[in-house]
DNA sequence: GCTTATCAACTTGTCCGATAAGATCAGGTT
DNA sequence: AACCTGATCTTATCGGACAAGTTGATAAGC
């Protein structure tokens, strides 16, 4: 059976990213396209779009005529799934901790406009989430895939894009999270009644309580997140 | 002299985004590349470029041996500066609303966190772009220019890469707002009292304080925003 | 000596033509 | 009806070529 791998450009681009985030260019100037095409046998086309894939993830410059330069780490898209797909464990797990961060800085804030905007039709369905959760308490993938959507939905009432696009980049935790953390699934049930908390401010269209009880879900996963550290490290 | 105009697959990729933004392929089929080729008078591989830019704008997805399928458009990147660009005025306006409501929703509470984690540099840093505001008040571009810098630099101060990226992402309001908007200067000093405030309230370390200096300054922008809507309507 | 002009070498941008590989659909077979 | 099959569409990859921009060394002029 032949294993389906992923286009060449991506192969490419996966290796380039890995030396890059290493440290292996200290100069600042990544392989020139025909570099690329000696050294991993692929066409210009293919080491062209490998390139251009890293200069959409912010880590690379390209102009004609210039060589290829590495931008400084602290202004690549980490919002990428991609980035944090091809990033070294070490560093996703740094990242992790700090999208964490981040969800405990916005969520709150989400939920208490959420709480203002929310139609009847978006409180049923996050009802519905709710119910899925709980039939689905011993199936722990499932269950954080339900997790994320309905931190989602909470964030579609708001009706602002911008908001809706930051959930949807912050997706890449879910996976990342899986490629790190052993994580046992020993609090679900504590974080279905945090999420019954939410959905119940929510329905009463209390902000305050909303962001408060966001924050305190969120809160919980934190301590999950050290605990994995403990294990890890 | 020569007119520097972008390169090939920009041109094409932008107006391919005006088409599909316009709901002119209403069947959600976007021009194959050949046809692409065909109408622009352009190589394949200038083609296939623009159609990975659109890729990347989450507008179209390319799969081998697939047409090219246009996405929903409520999951386009709108945090991305190329569609911004690129995007009919009236839409653009609109984003550029909630963008603005996503900042008030976010700001303060990075406000809070940097309150927190702000270092005696990044205040000092701070304090610099206050001087720098209140010199350039008679420059709008220029103070606006530092504006931008202001926040950005309270945002680095959580010392958070998540929550930077996205200030980092929400650039192109500054272009954008410059394009619609003939907002007048009036209200600069009003803003840097604001800006004041929010250093004060940084300086003394007080995140209730900082946020709420930071959702009041704004508002007042949010009232801005509204009295071009009716000069414009 | 210093500046400036020029050119060679290198880089990315664009073009063309060809083949490989995946998807789709219409016919035909069972 | 279900299953094969092949023609025909699509995108993926290849190879070579030339255009256009950048860089740095060299040479000309002051």
């Amino acid at each position: 059976m032949q294993v389906k791998l992923r286009p060449l450009p991506q192969q490419v681009a996966s290796v380039l990213v890995r030396r890059i985030a290493g440290g292996e260019l200290p100069d600042g100037l990544a392989p020139s396209e025909v570099q690329i095409c000696i050294e991993f046998g692929v066409s210009r086309a293919v080491a062209r779009e490998a390139l251009k894939i890293l200069s959409a993830l912010d880590m690379v410059e390209i102009a004609q005529g210039r060589r290829i330069n590495v931008r400084p780490a602290d202004e690549w898209d980490y919002m990428s799934p991609l980035l944090v797909e091809w990033l070294p464990s070490p560093q996703v797990h740094e990242l992790l901790k700090e999208l964490h961060e981040a969800r405990i800085v916005f969520e709150p804030a989400i939920a208490a406009k959420a709480a203002q905007t929310l139609t009847d039709a978006g409180l049923a369905r996050l009802a519905d989430l709710l119910d899925a959760m709980t039939a689905h308490i011993d199936d722990p993938d499932r269950y954080l895939e339900l997790d994320l959507e309905f931190h989602m939905e909470i964030c579609r009432a708001t009706r602002n894009r911008i908001l809706d696009r930051f959930m949807y980049s912050s997706r890449w935790w879910q996976s990342a999270s899986r490629r790190l953390s052993n994580r046992a699934p020993r609090a679900l049930p504590e974080a279905t009644r945090h999420h019954r908390k939410i959905y119940d401010a929510l329905a009463a269209r209390d902000p305050q309580r909303a962001a408060a009880a966001m924050r305190e879900h969120l809160m919980l996963n934190t301590l999950l997140l050290m605990a994995d550290e403990v294990e890890v490290g």
